[in-house]
DNA sequence: TTTTAGCACTCTTGTGAGACGAGTGCTAAG
DNA sequence: CTTAGCACTCGTCTCACAAGAGTGCTAAAA
């Protein structure tokens, strides 16, 4: 494929800057108004018409003015994230930053979700991780009334699940104590998955009231692993009615439905995490949707040093990405370190 | 107010329903073809002139059928409400019904607004109880790692709130569980205001490690009452996309505004809580919100005998009042069992 | 060879006239 | 009081036409 030179790489930036800001087609003698060309407007008619024919920008018809085409926005985006010096705007997201102090990890999800939105604009997405942090750390029965048992169950790395029960016959909170005590010197320090193979394996030897009681708990490490894990976190759905490109009710009505559809958004978001840094899908470049006219910018966020979710920003394809990517680098170094701290604590002894 | 008479009645009634399924003005000959009105359309055009005279019908303009007016929709739930035999469609409902299991209140009231959502294809909406259920149970300080402390604290209800705080020093976690023995005999059984007077009132005598962890606890009741208590739920937004009212795009931003502006929607809903039975808010009788063209259906539910919650449905004015009106009648029954199994058992010892 | 000016051409958008159809409101007869 | 008949109104659809924007091409200039 043909390289760009110098001069028309400057005019496909001038056309999609303007297109991204104004959202109409770009015409010559507006480039030439807005920009400081030092050709004349017929000269950039043919240098957008070269560009056309490489397939940057096109035509919504013959007298309209161009707009790019996904692969313009793919070239221009490639030269964003590689040059990527422009650290001006930091400034603003860090003064309106509310400073996600999240406790548990869910709420650090929803915080970082709504993070992304009320700073890209957009609708932010971030996908919990797939693997939850911590191990076993103790679990807790606690007899509320008769028969009812509340079971709290506790991983180092502080994430809380408790599941109320009820049993067949009554048991002396005592009692209770003496087997959470059992429970933990068996299976503190754990991973969840080992946790759940030991008790299996004590299920069988284990008699009535116990047996019930280890049951839940086993319930109980699944559902902290599904619950958590790999849940997805929108925020902001709403504010993407502001951008004009919603005004049609169809697009929207797609997008909202991606939204709904939140399986095939994690398998999407899934996808890029094998990559380190930031990565932007733009239109149909994404093989699970067909979001016509929404880009994704996403990027993996890390815990320690491995990758353990996905986080990122969904718009119309006519997006303020320099921004945009700025944010969502940004939060995923947040969140990353965010999670850092939680997860040294929570696995060391 | 002059009363209707039967015939009058009838015909109000049968422009309303027509209107409601096909969302077009309705005229005489319609009404003709589909009602077998035993009158000519001459007739029902004076009727209907009679009507709109009296303020129940409408003309969008001349050449038009009839819409009704808001006043015409009061008029028609009013009746509705007050007759309601017709049972025939709850079994529809039971069928489709996901049986509501959530443990968790959080869950619980989550479920709750899929469950409206879903059963009348418009929005759920559930305000949670003003009055967290439940009284101080049991409170429990596990040391995770150094000076890292998880706090987990028990409501009488089973809810559970956890915090993960940062103490100066390092502290056994014996020390701990010597601690929340103490804590659990002073406050145990207590409503959660009289744990926080109390709280203060020790805080003065108390040392420094014990003092932050009681600090602490302190907060945790407060956010065990601010995060559940009055928060709003809002189920299926997304699916009133589908209703074609809001295919205009003005109407569909007002309505999504009115969601993500919660507090509105809360004191809104509170104030239906007063009256027990289904309460309909049409367009704009609800005196909050200008939420043109949409109308409200709501009930409040209980635990016990109290009157502890709200929950309802949101929609276009044109609405399937028969339907969601079941529904939300329906709901907030189930809703009030549900919690009523939980809040008696809680409450006693 | 590249740039520029000029101009014809194309296509969208907006406007207005006219036809059509739905539904009313009114009048006069039953 | 009901009904048939009919004129009238008003929204919608279609078509034609004008205006405007922007291009693409050609031919001249640099």
């Amino acid at each position: 494929m043909m390289e760009l030179d110098e001069r028309n790489k400057k005019v496909l930036q001038a056309v999609i800057d303007s297109y991204i800001s104004t959202g109409a087609p770009i015409g010559s003698n507006v480039l030439i108004k807005r920009y400081d060309f030092s050709v004349s407007s017929a000269t950039l008619r043919n240098i957008m018409a070269e560009l056309e024919e490489m397939g940057y920008l096109t035509h919504p018809h013959t007298s309209a003015g161009r707009i790019p085409t996904e692969r313009g926005y793919r070239y221009y985006i490639d030269g964003l994230i590689s040059v990527r010096r422009d650290t001006d705007d930091i400034k603003d997201q860090l003064q309106q930053a509310p400073p996600l102090h999240g406790g548990d990890l869910h709420e650090l999800m929803e915080e970082a979700s709504q993070f992304l939105a009320k700073l890209s604009r957009y609708a932010g997405v971030v996908i919990a991780p797939a693997e939850p942090e911590g191990k076993y750390k103790h679990i807790e029965f606690i007899r509320l009334h008769g028969r009812e048992v509340l079971i709290i169950f506790v991983t180092s790395g502080g994430t809380v699940q408790n599941k109320l029960i009820q049993l067949d016959e009554e048991i002396l909170q005592h009692d209770l104590n003496s087997f959470s005590t059992y429970l933990d010197e068996e299976l503190e320090h754990w991973p969840l998955t080992e946790v759940r193979r030991r008790l299996v394996e004590k299920l069988r030897e284990e008699k009535r009231v116990f047996k019930r009681l280890m049951e839940e708990t086993y319930q109980a490490s699944r559902e902290i692993q599904e619950r958590d894990s790999e849940k997805v976190y929108i925020g902001g759905a709403f504010q993407v009615l502001e951008s004009p490109e919603f005004a049609n009710v169809e697009k929207m009505r797609t997008l909202f439905k991606a939204f709904e559809d939140k399986y095939k958004l994690l398998k999407l978001l899934e996808r890029s995490v094998t990559a380190g840094g930031i990565k932007v899908f733009i239109g149909s470049e994404n093989p699970y949707f067909e979001m016509q006219g929404c880009s994704l910018v996403v990027s993996s966020y890390n815990a320690g040093s491995d990758v353990v979710g996905t986080l990122g920003v969904i718009g119309p394809t006519r997006m303020q990405y320099k921004q945009v990517i700025q944010v969502v680098d940004y939060t995923a170094k947040l969140v990353s370190r965010l999670l850092d701290e939680r997860f040294e604590k929570g696995s060391e002894r």
